[in-house]
DNA sequence: ACGACCTAGGAAACCGGTTGACTGAAGCTG
DNA sequence: CAGCTTCAGTCAACCGGTTTCCTAGGTCGT
């Protein structure tokens, strides 16, 4: 039998550098309530590090120090939003120290689950939730249990731990592009109903329709998928009147997903795009640019919504106070092909 | 200060049901080396229910049971084909009673964090790596612990533990399609060299691109990102000899993105799909019936892929035998609107 | 009637860290 | 030079499970 090779404990540690396991543990964990002079410090280090010394996450969360982990609770992993979000948590996260674990919630029926699994069985410190909507049965557990918790993207109202983007912004941001160039009736293609960004970007888009004066500024709802794309948009361009005259003549949608979704319903309908309808979509990622034609989106600041996420998770774990966050980061308009003059070619 | 609701501990199930903390513990983990009335055993999963008692999974793996937790490494979560294997992975580990976690592995630049903050911390009883390629530094670090693993889709020759798809399968599926619609000359863009599915699939191609007796069979290489797709693609239409014909009717790529990308390059050169290149693709999600036009792929079972390696993962982690698995769904050929004739429209 | 053998369950050690109380030695003070 | 601090660390309890021996009481065979 080949010599297993066994992880180096603390005690190791301490028998290495000549000290005791209390030591050891201290100096790793920078404690201030212990004075030791700098030559063991070194020692304690140097044997840390050449027994590549890992603690027990098990063991330090029995001990009561935490586990350092967090989990992020995303509501679809398909949807590349959250995984960008997801990177940048990551990332910050081990900058503070935490490990980021990636869960995804299937919009609750999941979640207890998971809630178990991870917070009850101790695995993480603290939840970055971005899968929150009204009557998740998360929130319950939540404020029975008094974990860490902070919610991202889809806020909660009230909760003081919200952590968003400024969504309005976006919504103006496009409507402004499509004012610009012309346009004075715009469809939007917005998320299911109830859930914050979703509403947050209707009522942004309504507002500034109304502000900028628009002639018609319908609004249809669908999931932030392909299909729900598909689904609304076919809902938007029914002609409304029965002269049918296409009652609008560009679409603003609420994700990425159901901007291809609405570009295939425009093509379905033999009408093309931008010359017919111009299309912006919400979230900026690789495909965008090579979508026939090309989208125009608005990016929006998700990396850095990931670990302004961590952050306020971390303070809140470390017995700091919690509050509301908005990412500052200004969306940003990313211009490509499938926006133009009504009637105009890009 | 309001009360702490408390998590329930062994001890606590222990009292209430009026036994000891030994007897709980082992009338929960279901052990046969002792004998309970049915009584004893009836009290104990009441009081452990109706405490909702969940055992910290820290004690559970320092007293040496494990975790019950494996962690499953992507080397790209932004690839939704990994998304489909995870949830597969979850689906099916859930029901062995253990919690699949999903870290991404930025192609071996974390990999050694990740490995030392699950696997050396005692997060994990073992992994599920598709993120393996030759001279990736996991594998150095594997090889030194003794920690269970499996390899999924991406294989390491002379492993052991390979578990994939029948990818060779699939270019025969694709190429026998095109063939029938009259191709004779099919380029292909491959994955990045060295990487396992990458190189089997293109030694399929070429195989049967052989024994079909095509004219022409080129291969050029990308990233499996859209823009590995473009510059593939690019490649593969120059013009090959004086006469500025095209060399190929039809493209093959490696994964989807890749697809995406080759036909915006092709859109980019003025041709049409599929009249003067038709293109498919590997790997089948939502997206890919909402492109312009529709793509044709081949589906991968990917779910099965999912939760055939926990299934290995898992009879390994248990003392069992390891040895490579192959997921027995066949790759299915599903069929739109991006392949057709040469010069036909679909 | 008495030991052998089950049966049903309990006591306690142990896993690997953390933490607050404690201590021996050196330095300072009066 | 005795007493008080400060310094530099040590001791041992503890976290919440699992597991390995035990044992008390009842059953069975002879």
């Amino acid at each position: 039998m080949p010599e297993q090779p066994v992880r180096a404990r603390l005690v190791d540690v301490a028998r290495a550098a000549g000290v005791s396991k209390a030591t050891v543990s201290k100096v790793l964990n920078d404690r201030q309530d212990l004075s030791v002079r700098p030559e063991t410090r070194r020692r304690v280090h140097e044997a840390a590090e050449t027994l590549e010394y890992r603690p027990h996450s098990g063991a330090r969360a029995l001990a009561g120090a935490g586990t350092h982990a967090l989990a992020l609770l995303v509501p679809a992993l398909a949807n590349p939003t959250y995984v960008t979000i997801a990177r940048g948590a990551y990332q910050r996260a081990r900058e503070l120290g935490y490990l980021s674990l990636l869960a995804e919630d299937f919009d609750g029926h999941e979640a207890d689950e998971s809630f178990n699994e991870l917070v009850q069985a101790g695995r993480v410190d603290g939840l970055l939730i971005a899968s929150a909507r009204p009557g998740h049965p998360l929130l319950d557990a939540l404020s029975r249990s008094r974990v860490p918790h902070v919610f991202l993207n889809r806020s909660v109202e009230g909760s003081g731990r919200n952590v968003t983007m400024d969504v309005a912004r976006s919504s103006v941001t496009a409507l402004d592009h499509l004012h610009s160039l012309g346009h004075r009736a715009v469809g939007h293609v917005a998320g299911p109903p109830g859930i914050a960004p979703s509403e947050v970007r209707k009522q942004a888009f309504l507002r500034h329709a109304g502000e900028l004066g628009l002639s018609a500024a319908p609004v249809a709802s669908g999931d932030f998928t392909e299909d729900g794309g598909v689904s609304a948009t076919r809902e938007l361009l029914r002609p409304a009147d029965g002269a049918g005259r296409r009652p609008i003549t560009a679409i603003y949608t609420s994700s990425l997903a159901q901007a291809i979704g609405a570009m295939a319903a425009i093509r379905d309908l033999g009408l093309r795009i931008p010359e017919d309808i111009s299309v912006i979509g919400n979230d900026d990622l690789p495909v965008a640019g090579h979508l026939h034609p090309p989208l125009t989106t608005v990016a929006m600041p998700l990396y850095e919504l990931g670990t302004a996420a961590v952050d306020a998770l971390v303070a809140t774990i470390e017995g700091g106070p919690s509050g509301d966050v908005v990412v500052p980061t200004e969306p940003r308009l990313v211009l490509r092909r499938s926006t133009a003059g009504p009637g105009e070619s890009p």
